[in-house]
DNA sequence: CACAGTTCATTGCGCTCACAACAACTGTAG
DNA sequence: CTACAGTTGTTGTGAGCGCAATGAACTGTG
């Protein structure tokens, strides 16, 4: 129980769990790269499409995507050089900053998405049953539980 | 079956992943802080411990940790600074170098382990049943085999 | 109103990594 | 023996990210 190793079968998942992650990252990137997106970015687009408004406040977006103020500000740099992105300031509040998507961010997912999903599936999902997918989604819904409860 | 879209069990088992792997892993590079070392680190020094005579030719290191050359370089530059490791020339080929575990790597990995095993217990297996542990064997097994059949 | 504390975004700096170019070396074909 | 294609590892360069510091703006309390 609280042995300090792992058990063979806690081992075999860590490892695998690790060496997927590992690969697949990359590839899904490398998949996006005729898009001209990295993750990253898809993930900026997913995030201000399904908000209000098509726009989020930084710091709000950075918690969302569980990055940094300062990786996000850089991040949105490139965003917004490719006008897929654009910073509108607050009438509110003058310190906070929106990222709004523009029309054009919102037509480079829309000709993104399609070929991302594939690539999800692709690379992740294929070969799985229902149950499994169904079991995934448990098992990680109680780690991410898990992991908010212990911050430290 | 081919639409477009993931399907809400998909979406779920997707997002509580990637939310996942992007929380946990900070919080276990975290975990290593006091050693010393990054989660990075700590690898090399397991798979050299691992390795016949406690070295491995840095290509062969390099693909075992998914690293590209020159990232490996780096890495072990570090290591070999803190004496963890050392470089050790082949005498049959004189274009490869061998990364050794010291015996201060060897302590250390000793020292840091258990505490990396807990944390690993702790941020990840925390709360999943043996079941769900040996369905996340076989699915990343599925997940990992299925990557290396389309390195595409 | 004044002012201490907080929130928000950005910038400087350092770290890690990948890609491409490179240098050293091996071994095989001719 | 020579030529040359393939390998092994390192270095130059640039991208991405976090931490800490900064400055601007807001909040609340006396």
């Amino acid at each position: 129980m609280s042995s300090p190793w792992l058990s063979t079968s806690e081992m075999r998942a860590w490892r695998n769990f690790i060496e997927s992650v590992n690969t697949m990252t990359p590839a899904m990137e490398n998949d996006l790269v005729r898009y001209g997106l990295t993750m990253g970015d898809y993930e900026v687009l997913v995030r201000l499409s399904e908000a209000d408004a098509q726009r989020m406040r930084m710091c709000d977006l950075a918690t969302a995507l569980q990055l940094s103020p300062s990786g996000l500000t850089r991040r949105l740099d490139g965003l917004v050089s490719t006008g897929l992105v654009e910073r509108v300031a607050s009438p509110a509040d003058r310190r906070v900053m929106f990222a709004a998507l523009t029309e054009t961010g919102q037509a480079k997912l829309a000709e993104a998405a399609p070929d991302h999903v594939a690539s999800v599936r692709n690379r992740f999902f294929k070969g799985l049953t229902r149950d499994q997918v169904r079991a995934l989604g448990d098992i990680f819904e109680t780690v991410r539980a898990n992991l908010t409860r212990c911050p430290e």
